[in-house]
RNA sequence: GCCCGGGUGGUGGAACUGGUAGACACGCAGGACUUAAAAUCCUGUGGCUGUAAAGCUGUACGGGUUCGAUUCCCGUCCCGGGUACCA
């Protein structure tokens, strides 16, 4: 083969990776740039090529910025948390941590066996993202690798959390500040010059009877008060400050699944996933108080260079709305309502309230003679989730409470009404409604016979409402003739004057619930002293013993008192290092469990460790000398079998295990099993310390050292267990760990941080690395994380800022959403076979042994339905049917053809054939058509499957365009096209297809065009017998003007984003060459690095073969030079009236006159002139004439 | 309903601040090479009229601004995405 991809791309996957060409480290002398892609959940299914399309944009910009002399920070990780591999846990008993390892590193061991797990639902071999990924020649720095799962990465996740738990947000300063700067304003002074963001009813949350506050207490205090409050008293106060705090929230608690449930999970009152029923629930969850940054997150948007629409989404999610916050007081009661609305200009047009059905004061101020049927409104709202009751939109529903509000300005009595339509989690849950203004209070007045005052000047409300802000005002009083804007600004001066409100900016977004009852995901660094008090107080476990690491558990599922699966590891308790172990049922260790239960292996171990302590290396035995008992005072053993581990060395009472890595381990997928496994020990309590040979040969003092430092450090098993409070019964102070996990969101929302600084121990990133690396320069992902991640990561960010740990407060300076690919679905149409044998009845009968499935075209298929659609005409289906058994008896003579007749029959009820369309696999249909052979062989009950074929004799499918799905048999995976293509094929022919954003069908149509494109490249610098030829003469005029166009194109194209103009220009640029014969070293180089950003792995073989010994990846982008582009005459279209008639070569240095001159000049125009004078010529210089007749 | 995108050949798409509409590719048609096929190469390819030269027409539709509009403005239609008793 001339251009031999496959050779040539295997070469450099491992060159590359030998090399650590894609390492990248700090360099202040070099502008950094920093390049990120949004990290993948590991599911399952593997990466099919919808995935990388975003990843080979990114890496092309990072390839390019690269060459342009930037220092660029490239990674890549795994949000590894996550639901699916907990589903599958709860299905398999299988631990997410093998599923996650398993996803990510591939199902084969290095040996080439298949490792616990390693095989998907079909039976296939999970071939691993890590390996997908590898094949597509990603520019990434795999050393700084995160994923979320990783106690070592979700150790500062906690911290986080911790910080930000921490935290209240000073109005003041207009920021988050540690906690302790507000315990020391109470201290001075109370609460009297705070201004927090803070529970707008704290005051009302606290539970009375703990403290000596009267009822009426509306929330401040003084210094003494505070300092006379104990320490209970002031954590349930602080609570309702930070920024993560625990609160009561009404949740959707599905007993059936023993789970809480998102509002989107819940339809028409049942869960999505089986139908079980759903109940509210009053839960104890923790929240942020990511409300407090309203402001400052709509702010921030135009400060970055965002898609607008994802911009958009965010400004309406966070929903600003200016307007009023009014006081209306209740008539003979001391309580007063309080409204939000943006229209206080249209108050005097108020004829009734309405509040929310769950308004605290509904029920206050219900006059007995309404009282029963309030509450009966209010029992029938509760029943209805909050779905039901957008579902019901239409259905206006309400009730009077009988009781009455005075109007601040008119004194009028309002009725004070409930409605479902008022929500109480927006704005204050009441409402001044205004009919004449506002559609909604409109209907509602309208049904309930309310009056609707007009309030506007000219205008006919009978029919609807009035709600454009032009209107002017009437019957207003003092506003009177004027519109919104004055009229607004007047009545919040009225409403201040009188002091009964103020002008208000309210927001729509809520504070985020931050905890979920799920096992997989990342735990509390907090514990409750159980016991001790009623009411339970969280406290934050010290910075030192983090990362609190996941417990093991038997299940995966919620207790049955529904508490979440880490309540089920039961002795789960805070102490310091090591976390205690979990013990299953009846105390016994799991891992002795798993050697009773797997004897043989655990008997194979044994000799082989005891093998292995026969023969020490050298290495080992320098530790050994130096670790034995006599030596440390701690008992330490030797190649130990633990599970299905051979141990090097491990101290069981201090759980600590040493493992020295020979050359292999710097092979990466070792590495990355090693990994796994100390992961996995980690969720034993074990810590596992690794060293080179190298290491322990030339700084053997050092690593003794260490090795001792971890073993004092950590304290005994026998002590902590002896220790844990639990385990003297029950008692004072026991301090159980916080079993609700951290949602999906956390570990995605600082990931960005950690790859600056990836294996810092000591902080979540240094903070000279984060300044160097700053903000990301471009990050590259799905529109759909518009709400979620974006927002929170955004939100975490400015926490940091605000705290002084980064001095940013915007995490991505750039982003650009690539579109999703979908995949195009081919179908087979199946007749149901019953029908059919039923209508054959009545003429003739096939009797094979089995009724073979039958195959149908889309156009049967559509017949079919659309006849029994329309009318049900049995006559012709009888004959179509008729004609299809036709070429099957042909084509099977063993079957017998009869005809019989059924006295039995119904004829009056002869059912209606039905066909029905199935997925094909798309690996088995080309072009549309079937491989039959292939289809029947897929599943049992097709083998002898029958097609009704088109006159060429072949099976054609139908096809639509739906997502890319397993389940939907559409997906193309990248491994199949890097393997008949190649990497640089799939990688350019990705962005060849449109521009990223866009979401396209996937279609393989076009790869050839890039393949070949390819080829004629390679042929470039390539004779007939594929032998490598350049040559060293000087390039001419043409050669260099093509060259320089490219350069000059692709350069400006790649600075604007535009991947797919790209393609094209190279494509020109090798299409000019190949004409031009042109295959001189002097074009090829330069060429080479405009397309290694895109094709890299064969832009880096010719780089070599141009005789260059380092990568090409580190070559100087080449410099355009303006000089040869640069052309004596320009060929300028002649239009009269704007349409083009001639093309006029002329001299680019003449001016406009010059131009004018020549064009009048020329005979061609006389002719479109037709005898008259031109009115004007219009002469754009290098561009176009325009004679204007 | 509201907000944001978008409508260009048979297909994916290009045309960057108003200046030759359809680059580049796919597909299709014809041809060369070949026993044949594949591969490769060449030619043509928006529509209509025409043997051709050429002409007309053409960027969802209707109008406007302009010497000139795919691009700017107004109105209409269609498609996609987001979002909703948010007061």
């Amino acid at each position: 083969m001339e251009y031999d991809f496959r050779q040539i791309e295997q070469k450099w996957r491992k060159r590359w990776a030998d090399n650590k060409t894609y390492k990248v480290t700090e360099d202040l002398n070099k502008p950094k740039f920093y390049a990120l892609d949004m990290f993948p959940y590991p599911s399952g299914a593997g990466l099919h090529v919808g995935h990388p399309l975003g990843y080979i944009a990114c890496d092309i910009i990072a390839r390019y910025k690269r060459h342009e002399g930037y220092n660029v920070l490239h990674p890549m990780g795994y949000d590894s948390f996550g639901l699916p591999a907990e589903q599958y846990a709860i299905q398999t008993g299988q631990h997410p941590s093998v599923t996650t390892s398993v996803n990510i590193d591939g199902g084969i061991d290095e040996n080439g066996n298949i490792k616990p797990g390693g095989l998907d639902k079909d039976g296939n071999v999970v071939p691993g993202y890590r390996k997908q990924l590898d094949l597509l020649g990603f520019s990434y720095d795999w050393d700084r690798e995160v994923r979320t799962s990783n106690p070592d990465y979700y150790k500062w996740t906690q911290w986080i959390f911790a910080l930000i738990y921490n935290s209240w947000f000073n109005r003041d300063t207009n920021k988050a500040e540690n906690i302790s700067t507000l315990i020391k304003k109470f201290e001075e002074n109370g609460n009297q010059n705070v201004n927090a963001v803070c529970d707008d009813d704290w005051f009302a949350q606290l539970p009375k009877e703990k403290f000596f506050f009267g009822k009426d207490w509306q929330g401040d205090f003084t210094a003494t008060d505070w300092t006379s409050m104990n320490e209970e008293q002031q954590q349930l106060l602080l609570m309702h400050f930070r920024m993560a705090y625990l609160a009561d929230s009404w949740v959707n608690w599905c007993p059936a699944l023993g789970t809480v449930l998102a509002n989107d999970e819940v339809k028409d009152g049942k869960s999505e996933r089986g139908g079980h029923p759903v109940e509210q629930k009053l839960m104890r969850q923790w929240s942020m108080r990511i409300s407090a940054y309203s402001e400052r997150l709509i702010q921030g948007l135009d400060t970055i260079d965002w898609p607008e629409n994802i911009k958009e989404v965010q400004r309406n999610w966070i929903g600003r709305s200016e307007g009023a916050k009014v006081e209306f007081t209740i008539e003979n009661k001391k309580s007063k309502i309080e409204v939000f609305t943006t229209r206080p200009d249209t108050i005097f047009g108020v004829s009734f309230m309405t509040l929310a059905p769950e308004h605290e004061l509904v029920l206050q101020i219900a006059t007995p003679e309404y009282r029963a049927a309030v509450e009966q409104y209010i029992a029938g709202a509760k029943l209805k989730t909050e779905r039901d009751r957008q579902a019901d939109v239409k259905n206006v529903s309400g009730q009077f409470t009988g009781a009455y509000c005075i109007h601040p300005f008119t004194d009028e009595k309002i009725p004070v009404w409930i409605g479902e339509y008022v929500l109480i989690g927006y704005g204050t849950g009441a409402v001044m409604a205004v009919p004449a203004g506002d559609q909604r209070d409109w209907d509602f007045a309208t049904k309930f016979n309310l009056p609707i005052p007009n309030i506007f000047e000219g205008v006919d409300i009978s029919e609807k409402a009035e709600t454009s802000k032009e209107a002017v005002l009437a019957n207003s009083d003092f506003l009177n003739g004027l519109a919104y804007k004055a009229a607004t600004k007047k009545i919040i001066a009225a409403v201040e004057e009188k002091g009964i409100g103020q002008g208000k900016v309210n927001y729509r977004m809520r504070d985020a619930v931050f905890s979920r009852q799920r096992y997989w995901g990342e735990p509390f660094p907090v514990y409750y002293t159980v016991g001790a008090s009623k009411n339970e107080i969280p406290y934050l476990c010290d910075d030192n013993d983090l990362p609190i690491v996941l417990p093991e558990v038997d299940k995966y599922l919620p207790t049955e008192s529904g508490e979440p699966p880490l309540a089920r590891a039961k002795d789960w308790v805070y102490s310091p290092h090591p976390q205690p172990l979990s013990r299953g049922e009846g105390g016994v260790d799991p891992w002795n469990q798993w050697q009773t239960a797997n004897k043989e292996i655990w008997g194979k171990l044994k000799e082989r460790a005891r093998d292995m302590r026969k023969n020490p290396t050298e290495t080992e035995d320098i530790i050994w000398q130096h670790v034995r008992n006599s030596q440390l005072g701690f008992k330490v053993r030797r190649q130990h079998p633990f599970k299905e581990f051979i141990l090097d060395f491990v101290c069981l009472d201090k759980m600590l295990v040493i493992e020295i890595d020979g050359a292999h381990h710097m092979n990466d997928e070792q590495r990355v099993l090693d990994d796994a496994r100390d992961l996995y020990l980690g969720f034993f309590g074990f810590k596992t310390l690794r060293f080179s040979n190298e290491q322990v040969l030339l700084d053997t003092h050092e690593v003794l050292t260490i090795i001792k430092t971890e073993l004092e450090k950590r304290p005994s098993l026998k002590e902590s267990a002896e220790g844990t409070p639990l385990s003297s019964g029950e008692g004072q102070g026991v301090r159980r760990m916080e079993y609700n996990t951290m949602p999906g969101w956390a570990g995605s929302s600082w990931y960005f941080l950690r790859y600056m600084d990836a294996h810092n121990d000591n902080a979540f990133a240094a903070r000279e690395k984060v300044d160097y690396w700053n903000q990301v320069d471009l990050y590259m992902g799905g529109a759909e994380h518009a709400t979620g991640h974006l927002l929170y990561s955004r939100f975490w960010t400015k926490i940091l800022f605000d705290h002084g740990y980064i001095g940013f407060d915007e995490p991505f300076k750039k982003m650009i959403n690539q579109g999703m690919i979908l995949g195009r679905s081919s179908f087979v149409y199946r007749l149901s076979t019953y029908c059919f044998q039923f209508n054959l009845k009545v003429g003739l009968v096939i009797l094979p042994s089995k009724l073979p499935e039958i195959f149908v075209t889309k156009e049967i298929h559509e017949a079919i339905e659309n006849e029994v659609l329309s009318n049900g005409t049995r006559m012709s289906i009888s004959s179509l049917l008729h004609e299809l058994a036709k070429p099957i008896l042909e084509e099977n003579t063993n079957w017998i053809f009869t005809t019989v007749f059924d006295e039995k029959m119904d004829y009056e009820n002869i059912p209606n054939p039905t066909t029905t369309n199935i997925h094909a696999d798309i690996s088995m249909v080309d072009n549309d058509v079937l491989d039959e052979e292939a289809f029947k062989a897929s599943r049992e009950e097709y083998a002898n499957a029958v097609f009704i074929r088109n006159d060429e004799g072949k099976y054609i499918c139908g096809w639509e365009i739906e997502k890319m799905s397993k389940s939907k048999y559409n997906v193309q995976t990248p491994d199949e096209l890097v393997e008949k293509f190649g990497a640089d094929t799939l990688r350019m022919y990705e962005m060849f297809l449109g521009p990223v954003e866009q979401s396209k069908p996937w279609d393989t149509k076009g790869i050839n065009g890039v393949h070949n494109f390819l080829r004629r490249f390679w042929r470039l610098s390539h004779d007939a017998d594929n032998n490598f030829v350049v040559s060293d003469a000087e390039p001419t005029k043409a050669e260099l003007k093509t060259l320089h166009t490219a350069i000059k194109k692709v350069t400006e194209d790649l600075n604007r984003y535009s991947w797919n103009t790209v393609v094209s220009t190279l494509m020109i640029c090798v299409n000019e060459l190949t004409e031009q014969k042109c295959s001189k070293r002097q074009i090829i180089e330069p060429l080479c690095i405009l397309l290694s950003p895109y094709a890299p792995h064969i832009a880096e073989e010719l780089w070599e073969k141009l005789g260059n010994t380092t990568s090409i990846t580190d070559a100087k982008w080449p410099a355009f030079n303006e000089a040869f582009l640069e052309v004596s005459s320009f060929d300028y279209p002649v239009s009269f009236n704007g349409k083009t008639r001639f093309f006029l070569p002329l001299g680019v240095e003449l001016s406009q006159e010059e131009v004018t001159k020549a064009v009048l000049a020329d005979e061609q125009t006389a002719k479109f002139l037709e005898g008259k004078a031109p009115k004007k010529i219009i002469v754009v210089p290098k561009r176009i004439v325009n004679v204007v007749v």
